[in-house]
DNA sequence: TTTATTGTTTCATAATAATCGAACTCTTTG
DNA sequence: CAAAGAGTTCGATTATTATGAAACAATAAA
């Protein structure tokens, strides 16, 4: 994990509103490994996390979207559509690479 | 710590110039605990960090000035002048803070 | 096969951030 | 005290980012 890398996670979190986006889906993750989700969990993600995160943000489904492809672009998340929903997944090595940050 | 102070210190290491700058100030703080620093060290801190980072990097003394701001409002170093010379410490909390983000 | 539903993409705009030169303050040195 | 050195602040410019409306594609439902 080189600066770059780096500087695109630090780049992703550093809106209030994707870190926001980025808490939830984290903890909606959480709870699916915790089996306690209250949803249908696909393929080890989190379903409808897009319709869900427009129901508790007060931004456009436009914004959103380009806020989880910043996410998916700094490596933070994976994303893959089924049927019309489409499923989250947190991917840990990123969450990794912050915590080992100039250890 | 909230997400607000995340945002922030995320901000602050989101540009490539500015985690460039903080990475060096760990680095050399990190030859001053080790005892093997090639500057004068004033109060557990690096001498002359300013200066040093001019000489590191293709920047003006203005924005550098401007960038160091930036990581001392997001907590994440304590400058102080002694004399002619800008003291800079990492602070350790801040790092802290980012290993433990949502652990 | 229409009609909703779900999300993406394009385009434009407003808001932020990065950068630098020049003028400035404070400190040291001659 | 004059001059030089070390950083800061101000003002302006350029580049990047955040945002949303509208058109779009893909899927599901009626």
């Amino acid at each position: 994990m080189n600066n770059i890398d780096l500087v695109k996670i630090f780049k992703a979190l550093s809106s209030e509103q994707r870190l926001n986006i980025f808490i939830m889906l984290y903890e909606w993750n959480q709870t699916i490994s915790e089996g306690t989700a209250d949803c249908l969990c696909l393929e080890d993600g989190v379903e409808k996390c897009f319709t869900k995160t427009c129901d508790c943000l007060d931004l456009s489904k436009s914004t959103i979207s380009h806020h989880f492809k910043e996410l998916e672009n700094a490596g933070l998340i994976n994303c893959t559509r089924i049927g019309q929903s489409s499923v989250c997944k947190i991917n840990m090595k990123a969450i990794q690479a912050i915590r080992d940050f100039l250890k």
